[in-house]
DNA sequence: ATTAAATGCTATATAGAGGTATCATTTTAT
DNA sequence: ATAAAATGATACCTCTATATAGCATTTAAT
């Protein structure tokens, strides 16, 4: 009941691109301000590049930089990329057929928390998340 | 951003049982039922046996039941035992040491919506669960 | 007693996420 | 020109959740 640690490096990565942007940032540089291994660092930074999240530039000064206004990245586009936002949309019980007549007791209350979530995912942006940052 | 087949299996295994309480059910009937694949739904059988949350019988006309009346056993004591609750506690972007200044936008926000399914799970029962079974 | 039907136990296999290691290529500083 | 600093690409390792297999033990029916 969580998002995948791709997912958790990717956010990571882009909330601080977008606190720190028109700078160049190199994967050596973000290797030492998060925590992120750093080769799984790279990986993550070539799918966020290949992906249209970030551009990249290359030999020496070379680096990562947001591609687009940040307040233009959505949570949830991001979380889409890194792990699909299905789970959204699956029964919490994880029934593939519903075995229950009408509904179970949970599943409006379990619905409406999800869409809740959604919705906080899908409006809040990279522009939104960093306003109050150190 | 879903629980664990284990967690669902769980889950599934245990509303069936509250909703055929009283017969003591095989692990090859539970198969028959549910689609869960054989030999792993003998472990989680296991699993909640050894847990406290079914008895078992051996031999012949053996099986499982339910160890106490359904409406004592919560959602969250499932979850708990099969995966845990500790995603509940942690940030939604996945810091270890959050790198803001005093919250972003969506901490309050998420914490309202994971506090509300905490909620959901802690209150609902198996009892709470079946009433419209069909 | 014997057999069949069940769980108890445990070892092993598989798949995918996460992590590591290397070499190739590009660009800049000297 | 050469070396250094960066990304691109890719192969491989590891760990865990999930799944499979088989033997041991218990119980009930005959
Ligand atoms: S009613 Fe309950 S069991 Fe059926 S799909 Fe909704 S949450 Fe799942
Ligand atoms: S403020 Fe945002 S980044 Fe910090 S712990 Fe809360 S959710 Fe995570």
């Amino acid at each position: 009941m969580n998002f995948s640690k791709t997912t958790s490096y990717s956010l990571n990565i882009l909330s601080y691109m977008a606190n720190h942007s028109d700078e160049n940032l190199s994967a050596d540089f973000l290797y030492s301000q998060l925590g992120i291994p750093y080769q799984y660092l790279r990986q993550v930074l070539t799918n966020l590049s290949k992906n249209g999240f970030i551009n990249s530039s290359r030999g020496r000064k070379g680096g990562f930089e947001l591609a687009r206004d940040a307040s233009t990245i959505f949570i949830a586009d991001i979380i889409e990329l890194t792990e699909g936002l299905e789970g959204f949309n699956k029964c919490v019980l994880g029934f593939e057929t519903c075995p229950f007549d009408n509904k179970c007791a949970i599943h409006d209350l379990w619905d409406e928390s999800r869409n809740n979530i959604l919705k906080i995912l899908k409006e809040t942006s990279l522009a939104n998340l960093i306003i109050k940052q150190k």
